[in-house]
DNA sequence: GAGGAGATCGTCT
DNA sequence: GACGATCTCCTCT
């Protein structure tokens, strides 16, 4: 019999994590190209991952709404530093959101995770979000008696369906996690490609920001049901 | 299902 | 002191 969570779990580990060059470009052309890779966080022996299915570019000096804008801060100091590591900010007293910078140093550039696909350590991402996982039981007769733990749709939705919700399901804080290389396959947080690629992408305007709002720089995976806000057909 | 308001706190001016 | 790349709950239709 095939072990799937194993079988999971080595697909996984065979994913080639995306090198720093893949990062040395526009944020536009890294979000677009970002869709369809997977977020992977280690957590102890286990292995949390999402596929990327909506993200955000952000433009650096020439985009009022990116946090880059106003030139280098504490706060976003990771953005002007090299391509390829985690800019993680805390927003509205809530929320972790998470960025990777793009471009070479002294840019200010990045791009947004907006929502994944839950792909591995489902239980444990729903367990962090303060989901109750229901348990369908086992039929009368089965020889392996456990109860089976059943996630519906609707549950799995909010696992990380918006960058919040995200950074919750995968544990992601800014003072543990800015500043993470995610070209290392040594960092407990990095990107990797299993090489799937989604069938359609559409680009449309960002979401929840009132400067530059008319710019077509959120990436979506048409038809994905994990993408936030209202589902792009 | 859609829309509005409140929660809550780090960051910047 | 004001603002914010959000989420959740509640109300209305």
């Amino acid at each position: 019999m095939v072990n799937l969570a194993k079988e999971l779990h080595l697909a996984l580990r065979n994913a080639t994590v995306l090198p720093r060059e893949f990062y040395n470009r526009d944020p536009a052309t890294v979000a677009h190209e970002l869709l369809g890779k997977l977020l992977i966080r280690r957590a102890g022996r286990k292995l949390l991952a999402g596929r990327i299915v909506e993200d955000e570019a952000y433009l650096g000096a020439n985009d009022p709404a990116a946090h880059g804008f106003s030139g280098m801060t504490p706060r976003n100091a990771i953005l002007f530093g090299p391509p390829g590591f985690a800019y993680v900010y805390f927003i509205y007293g809530n929320h972790y959101c998470l960025n990777v910078s793009c471009m070479p140093e002294g840019c200010g550039e990045g791009v947004l995770f907006r929502a994944m696909e839950p792909v591995a350590g489902i239980e444990e991402m729903a367990a962090a979000r303060g989901i109750d996982i229901p348990t369908l039981a086992p039929k009368s007769g089965a020889r392996m008696g456990h109860p089976i733990p059943f996630l519906s749709a609707a549950q799995l939705r909010l696992i990380s369906t918006g960058p919040g919700r995200m950074c919750e399901a995968l544990d992601i804080t800014r003072e543990r996690d800015n500043g993470k290389d995610f070209t290392s396959r040594r960092s407990d947080l990095y990107l990797a490609d299993d090489g799937y690629r989604p069938e359609r992408i559409a680009a449309t305007p960002r979401i929840g920001i009132k400067k530059a709002m008319d710019e077509p720089l959120r990436f979506v995976v048409a038809g994905n049901p994990y993408v936030s806000g209202k589902r792009v057909p």
